[in-house]
RNA sequence: GGAGGCGUGGUGUAGCUGGUCUAACAUACGUGCCUGUCACGCACGAGAUCGCGGGUUCGAAUCCCGUCGCCUCCGCCA
């Protein structure tokens, strides 16, 4: 570029500039050779401008201009126009203005790209994974990551004004039993041992109150070794925050702050707050989700009383046997066809339910398979519950109260979304509070923290030596999540700071004192020197910056992200290894397990 | 671990109930023409054997089996 030095970005130029003289550098998105009169649209991360040059005009300008293609890197210099009447561009942000070209450096050519550089237009992701630096080049890309670096940066400036100190903890750790697989680093100077990779900072952010530190933050890089999906990768970002001398409300009033300041200052938005709130049994009743997206009714309602004593088998031996006949009114779908019923029973069997009942309410006339069952009380009363009117369809499903609510919460989702009853372009925040303490594995059926073990429970809900499995389901967490529109943003809890609680909630997860020990030990030393009452709350940074962005999956908010098989096209990360390098770590790979992946991995190879 | 979808010139798609498919369309690419375009236009040209392997058949992009990759969902993971 020798002596020249970019004057101006190329998306901010409009009237102002007009008259002046300008130094741009940037790409060539698109050019229009006329033959005497030749277009280049200049590209750089603001935007695009049009730069102009005539066969009259600057002859080297011209000559440069004639030979330049899509993708190739340019200093222009030129004039800064305003466009005569009739020429703007109204679709352009900078349409009203032109550049005139004086002199025109290529400072670097391009290859044909492997996928058109354009906004929309959108080429297979394997490739845009595989060049994913020019897939960011695409304005849109660049977008989300400014929206990004601007939620980082809104966050960062919210805590550190609330007395936050940003403070970083190992990636590199200790491998512990619970939560998802770890990643592991084998250990050189101790072949045979491994770090894992940090699942969250957890243990060390509680250890951090111990210290007195009172208030940390961190954007913290996560690791965890299980099955992708849209919203999920194998690393991902975590905004972790913990606090001493808090309860619920504390930690709610904070996080309703942060969330406000980010969606005026990145988006603009005002937010209403405080954000509503509903334990996580009211939602699971409500909404059968422990995520319920609220920007629509059509709640679950229990119509078990309403029918337990019916000539309908089914509804009369679920009731006697203690389950659920709930049932959700889908408003104006009463003319859905057969077929459309159907798939939604097979939906629901595919869920786990034996099947559907359907009642629909025709002009005139109420139709449904078990009529006939029903009494004139019981069709009446069915319908009070449901609310539904002339119309609407109700959808009954009935079974184990758990298993009939998840799945009525699936198909209200389903439905929702595709009779278009999800209005568009609203944030319906929503705290979940007081999650069960305990669950059942479903493999082993041993009881374990839902949350984590050093969840503090609700402290009546652990009084008296009740310890049945059904006493130990019913304990609550001081634990809540922050959704946002039926996706979970954020999730945390108060955290025991004493002992005899530790203990007791220990006990209850069938650890005795020296598996404790075994397991936490570090953490339990630590708390025994004086540790405050604290909490705290993580949120998934990805997750937030794709609900900003209005984004589909994760991936689009992740400068290199992985794909479903936790594969980096671009790098081909993970690779095979020098035999040296293993021998060094002491590691040998097994070979059934090598041949697999060998198969896998030809690309690789060289 | 399971279920489903996709894989055709550089890119995006059509074809896929087997045979004029000797693979079509758009766009990109190359050459030429053009002084007001902005998805510029026009003309000419080059470019894929249909992800890979096997099978059925006189004949396979098309049917079957296997395999690889990408995506979505369940399990898993908060």
């Amino acid at each position: 570029m020798g002596d020249l030095r970019r004057t101006k970005y190329c998306g901010e130029l409009s009237v102002k500039d007009a008259g002046s003289r300008v130094v741009l550098m940037g790409w060539v998105n698109r050019h229009r050779d006329f033959g005497d009169l030749i277009f280049i649209d200049l590209r750089d991360r603001t935007g695009i401008v049009q730069v102009v040059c005539e066969s009259g005009g600057s002859r080297e300008a011209f000559e440069r201009a004639k030979r330049v293609k899509p993708e190739y890197v340019l200093a222009v210099v030129g004039t800064c126009q305003k466009r005569a009447p009739g020429k703007e561009n109204p679709n352009m942000a900078t349409g009203e203005v032109e550049v005139i070209a004086s002199e025109i450096r290529i400072l670097n050519a391009a290859k044909t790209p492997p996928f058109p550089i354009r906004d929309e237009a959108e080429a297979d992701e394997t490739l845009r994974l595989k060049y994913r630096y020019l897939d960011l080049r695409r304005l849109p890309m660049q977008r989300n990551l400014e929206l990004r670096h601007k939620a980082s940066m809104v966050i960062r400036n919210y805590l550190s004004s609330r007395g936050f100190w940003e403070i970083e903890t190992p990636m590199m750790t200790r491998s512990t039993p619970e939560g998802a697989r770890d990643y592991l680093v084998p250990s050189r100077l101790e072949p045979g041992k491994f770090y894992a990779l940090a699942q969250s900072p957890q243990l060390f952010k509680q250890l951090l109150m111990v210290s007195g530190i009172d208030r940390y933050f961190q954007l913290a890089r996560c690791f965890r070794d299980e099955d992708l999906r849209a919203d999920r990768q194998p690393e991902f970002t975590q905004i972790d925050i913990e606090m001493s001398f808090v309860d619920e409300e504390m930690i709610f009033e904070l996080v309703e702050g942060m969330v406000r300041a980010l969606w005026k200052e990145v988006l603009g938005v005002e937010l209403a707050t405080p954000f509503p709130r509903i334990t996580y049994r009211e939602a699971i009743a409500r909404y059968g989700s422990d995520k319920p997206d609220t920007r629509f009714g059509m709640e679950i309602r229990d119509i078990t009383d309403v029918v337990k004593n019916s000539n309908f088998g089914v509804f009369r031996d679920t009731a006697a046997s203690g389950g659920t006949v709930s049932a959700i009114c889908v408003p104006g779908y009463a003319k859905a066809t057969r077929h459309e019923l159907d798939s939604l029973s097979l939906r629901a069997k595919a869920l786990g339910a034996k099947g559907l009942v359907f009642i629909s309410y025709l002009s005139g006339e109420v139709r449904s398979a078990v009529k006939k069952y029903l009494s004139e009380a019981e069709m009446t009363g069915i319908k009070d519950a449901t609310g539904a009117k002339e119309g609407d369809l109700v959808v009954i499903a009935a079974g184990p109260i758990d298993l009939t609510v998840s799945v009525l919460g699936r198909i209200r989702l389903d439905l929702g979304a595709r009779l278009g009853l999800i209005p568009e372009g609203r944030y319906n925040f929503l705290w979940v509070t007081q999650f069960p303490l305990l669950a059942r594995n479903q493999e082993t059926g041993e009881w374990e923290a839902a949350h984590h073990p050093f969840t503090s429970p609700v402290l009546e809900d652990i009084e008296g030596q009740d310890f049945s499995d059904e006493a130990k389901a019913r304990i609550r967490a001081r634990s809540y999540d922050l959704v946002l529109n039926g996706v979970e943003l954020a999730s945390g809890s108060i955290r025991i700071h004493r002992r005899d609680l530790q203990e007791k909630v220990f006990s209850l997860l069938g650890l005795s004192p020296e598996e404790a020990r075994e397991k936490f030990g570090f953490l339990l030393d630590a708390f025994e020197y004086g540790a405050p009452p604290h909490g705290g709350i993580a949120f998934g940074l990805d997750r937030f910056v794709m609900m900003m962005a209005g984004a589909s999956t994760i991936r689009d908010v992740i400068a290199f992200p992985k794909t479903a098989r936790a594969a980096c096209l671009l790098t081909d990360a993970p690779s095979r290894v020098r035999e040296e390098q293993l021998r060094e770590l002491g590691i040998s790979v097994t070979k059934d397990k090598a041949l697999v992946s060998g198969e896998n991995s030809d690309q690789n190879d060289r």
